[in-house]
DNA sequence: AATGGGATCAACCGCAGCAAT
DNA sequence: GATTGCTGCGGTTGATCCCAT
């Protein structure tokens, strides 16, 4: 059988994407709201497939998106996430919610997977696959079921490692620790110069995500929720990055909110309503395990202490 | 100044999941 | 239940940048 192409491959233009291509989509979103991406390239005249439009939305366009370095904070953050759950950037990126899988995965690629080869010992070999032998799973029990089974087991350790990513820089930091101003940079680095023509043509959204177009918008309001207006001024040049989004605090916030349960279909789940996994492998959608002492001890925590009871042993 | 090699990152490709029919 | 079409995800590629020589 096989699937036809998303597009017409005739015609379709591939590559870099102009400051021109870039307005005309943020201009159709605008007024349409993301989504259907079928209709975006015949309704817009872009000579790119949906596919293209899509991710050059999400990845590039979508307001509230942080570029630059990463903190201390987010690598943790990452080394942790991917150690839990493998390579679903998809889904560590819904806890990094300014920044999106495909920078998570790049940075994971291009930093991260070095710095942990030169880590002797528990890390090296494939993507994760390391970071999971060690927390004790083998191979053999790494098809997707055994694992995420071990995994649910294994919950506080999971918990406690996030937790631990999270307040590393100070072990008794208050949860303002953890608040933008802190977590980030001051600044955004490394921002090409292509980059700061679509950061202006973000800017154009600033003023149509405090009002989102509430038809045809769900999913994009879902999406973004509150992230999008303050992650509109996260992609504006460094005057005004100390501001760096509320977003991040808040779902930090959220995070680590024991005291108000986690929802489902809730508008203000931990990442903006955001992950909610589309496998949804375990309860990780439910992240209060992540930080509930009460979670029962077990074999993982032996583990835990082993090999991630002290991030700092990462590097 | 030229150039070669490594690093980085935007974008593409193919597959899987899911919903609609 | 089977088929079809759309969307999302992860792996990979290739263009560009950066730095050392």
């Amino acid at each position: 059988m096989g699937r036809p192409p998303c597009c017409d491959k005739i015609g379709v233009k591939k590559g870099p994407w102009t400051p021109e291509e870039d307005l005309m989509l943020v201009s159709y979103i605008q007024e349409h709201g993301p989504g259907n991406w079928r209709a975006v390239p015949t309704n817009t005249g872009l000579m790119r497939c949906s596919k293209s439009c899509r991710l050059r939305w999400t990845n590039y366009l979508r307001p509230g998106i942080r570029r630059g370095n990463f903190t201390d904070q987010e690598e943790k953050l990452i080394i942790h996430l991917q150690a839990l759950l493998g390579n679903r950037w998809a889904a560590i990126a819904s806890y990094l919610p300014e920044r999106t899988d495909n920078d998570i995965k790049n940075y994971w690629n291009t930093h991260l997977k070095k710095k942990l080869m030169k880590k002797p010992h528990n890390r090296g070999d494939d993507d994760g696959d390391s970071a999971r032998k060690s927390l004790g799973f083998s191979r053999e029990q790494n098809s997707k079921g055994q694992w995420e089974k071990r995994l649910q087991t294994d919950i506080h350790m999971a918990r406690r490692a996030l937790r631990e990513a999270l307040s590393l820089e100070k072990p008794n930091s208050s949860l303002n620790e953890l608040k933008p101003q802190n977590c980030f940079p001051k600044k955004p680095i490394c921002a090409t110069s292509y980059a700061s023509s679509t950061e202006n043509i973000a800017r154009l959204l600033e003023g149509w995500v405090r009002n989102p177009p509430k038809k045809d918008a769900v999913r994009f309001e879902s999406g973004l929720s509150q992230n999008s207006v303050i992650g509109s001024k996260a992609v504006r040049s460094g005057s005004e990055s100390s501001e760096c989004s509320d977003s991040v605090a808040n779902r930090f916030d959220s995070l680590l909110d024991l005291g108000s349960p986690m929802r489902e279909g809730s508008d203000s789940s931990p990442v903006g309503g955001e992950y909610k996994p589309p496998h949804a492998p375990f309860s990780l959608f439910d992240e209060t395990w992540l930080f509930d002492e009460s979670v029962g001890q077990g074999v993982g925590e032996i583990i835990m202490d082993m090999n991630l009871g002290d991030p700092s042993n990462l590097f």
